[in-house]
DNA sequence: GACGTCGATGTAAACGTTTTCACCAAGGTA
DNA sequence: TACCTTGGTGAAAACGTTTACATCGACGTC
């Protein structure tokens, strides 16, 4: 293999010394006309490009940003991933990824290798802000983190961390509880009374948790009883959702899924049971992804920005670390938009499915 | 920030040199036993992880993997990267992504990122191997490559580059043009006889054309004419695909699509032109992907696996470094196979739609 | 004419590892 | 005894950058 050609080379060729190429490459410290054309001539004919190993160690930060997800294949999560890689790409920034599997236990391990890398960032979405040990390990190591689509939480550990963890707490998120709230009242305003709520496992995901509590808070301010959620795997969980029993025993006119992955998951496991959306059931999901609109009847969904809440992710990290180590500007919590997107999956609740129950008084 | 601890503070603590340290840590020559425990008990209260940026120094090869993708906001790419990424980690290597957006001219500024990191190697799926400028400086960077999804090319450039490019042309792929031919032939089978097809643009995706060469096989074969494919941005074409003229003109009772995402974006423009899958007429795609199954009807496709293929991948590349620089072990061509999904998405065709049509003799 | 300033350049240290080499002691063989 | 091995250890070089510092000449000012 041609080893890489090194600053060395370029200094050789041009017939000076190191620290002037460096000088002209990244434009520091000032260098004569003359210089700085043969220079800029052996760059470019060496195809020089330095290496970011060696930039790396001299500058002890790197210019890549380490992310964790749950799952890539959840497309909200993939869209929050395109844009984030987009915005660091345009900041000169390389990314690096890790896999949780919605798994709390292997979030540690997962970002290891990233943290092995010493990265200028980490953005993270984990299964319990809280509890989270790679959050801790983040923040032991000194690496500025921001938490992604995750309830804010307090900054982890003791002293260090409150230190190590600059802008302790940064989160770029939406109102989860809120849009939980919104939606199910959304569901009830079509008439709903039987609700249920099939969520992924809690555990794994305190979104899931805000918004099934959101759904609570409607339910019970409607003087609604509420069922308990039903918990379901996310990483393939969708693909075989069982709603017998709770068909049998609630008969819900509607069905919220805490994400439009579970909701579709919910379609298809209601067709099975051979009840049609939404003339038997209404389905409404979170997250708004792409594939929902598409399908027919397309999903009722809560819409978050999400591939702009990965562009602001990179943003509040890159303000973090700063140009200069300058202390951020930015707010350090950054709570999104979302919007009830309407949808053929809810309609307003079966007249006759409405008997059976006892009607208050 | 509390600086991360190096190799120095370990030795330092167990009272020894930083070379002892690095034995024990890698468990590399030979260290007696009340010194390597000195050591292990150093790294442990120490909480050291070595850095893989000094490592990669020393070393002059990183654990890293980059890979470059269309987008990873398409499901089929999310599943291999999912594979990819699992299968690096369990290697202990990292993985730094990079997105083409379907762009050729793109490729190259998406991956010098990438280059820059001075990666164990690249995974890459390109618009047109052929004539990569993306793989053309991987080459001549002197990493090792792998084509994931492309079809196979012969080795790039001069000289140099094939001794560069170890394994001269390694890839992970699938038979498209014969998946082609197969999914047309499955829908002749059905009695269609006006079928069009609905392609990615071919200048982004020579996976797109493959397809559409075997389809095109497989209509000639039959004896039927072949209307020029209908080319849709591959980004966010799907969601606003526009089938006016093709109804209008060709009347197909069946349209296949170079990928699920479009066949699925197919159905939602066949549903606003009040047309009904698959009565009216027959959709299928390519990929497989896992919301397919889901959806109602479900999406007829060819399915390959996704997700081996990205652990596949990462697999013959770590071939490819090798652990000592060794010769590579495998094939340096895999294709996986495929199989033809059913789905209610693909029917009959209607017999009263075959009689406007002159019929052969 | 002495002195300071400033621009242009080079030297060398530092960053955190791995690895080669040298050294030393202990033990075996001739 | 002289010699080689062999296990255990440390010193130091190397990897590719950035940057603090030193040097030197030219120029301006008093």
């Amino acid at each position: 293999m041609p080893a890489a050609t090194t600053i060395k080379d370029v200094a050789r060729r041009a017939r000076c010394s190191i620290a002037s190429v460096s000088r002209v490459v990244n434009d520091s410290g000032p260098v004569s006309g003359p210089l700085r054309q043969r220079i800029a001539a052996a760059v470019a004919e060496l195809d020089f490009s330095p290496s970011e190993v060696g930039r790396s160690l001299a500058l002890k930060r790197s210019r890549t940003i380490g992310v964790l997800v749950p799952s890539v294949t959840n497309p909200v999560f993939a869209d929050c991933l395109a844009g984030l890689q987009d915005a660091a790409r345009r900041a000169g920034h390389a990314v690096l990824i890790a896999q949780s599997n919605y798994e709390a236990g292997r979030e540690a391990e997962a970002i290891a290798p990233l943290i092995a890398e010493r990265p200028a960032g980490l953005v993270l979405t984990v299964c319990d802000p809280a509890s989270s040990e790679a959050r801790r390990r983040a923040a032991a190591a000194g690496i500025p983190t921001v938490l992604l689509f995750n309830e804010p939480a307090p900054a982890v550990g003791t002293e260090i961390d409150v230190e190590a963890n600059a802008g302790g707490g940064a989160v770029v998120t939406v109102d989860n509880r809120g849009a939980g709230r919104e939606l199910a009242a959304a569901v009830l305003a079509r008439g709903h009374r039987r609700l249920a709520f099939v969520a992924g496992r809690f555990e794994s995901s305190d979104r899931a948790r805000a918004r099934f509590e959101g759904f609570r808070d409607a339910l019970t301010a409607a003087g609604l009883p509420v069922a308990p959620p039903i918990e379901i795997d996310f990483l393939d969980g969708a693909d075989h959702i069982d709603l017998t029993e709770v068909l049998a025993r609630l008969q819900p006119t509607a069905i919220v899924a805490s994400n439009d992955l579970l909701a579709i998951g919910v379609m298809a496991a209601l067709r099975r049971h051979g009840l049609a959306v939404p003339q038997d059931v209404s389905v409404a999901g979170f997250d708004g992804i792409a594939i929902g609109r598409l399908i027919a009847p397309s999903l009722a969904t809560v819409e978050w920005p999400a591939r702009a809440m990965g562009t602001a992710a990179a943003a509040m990290l890159l303000d973090l670390v700063g140009p200069r180590g300058g202390k951020p500007t930015a707010a350090r919590t950054l709570r999104l938009p979302h919007l009830i997107r309407p949808g053929g999956t809810l309609a307003d609740a079966p007249v006759t499915s409405c008997l059976p129950l006892e009607t208050s008084p």
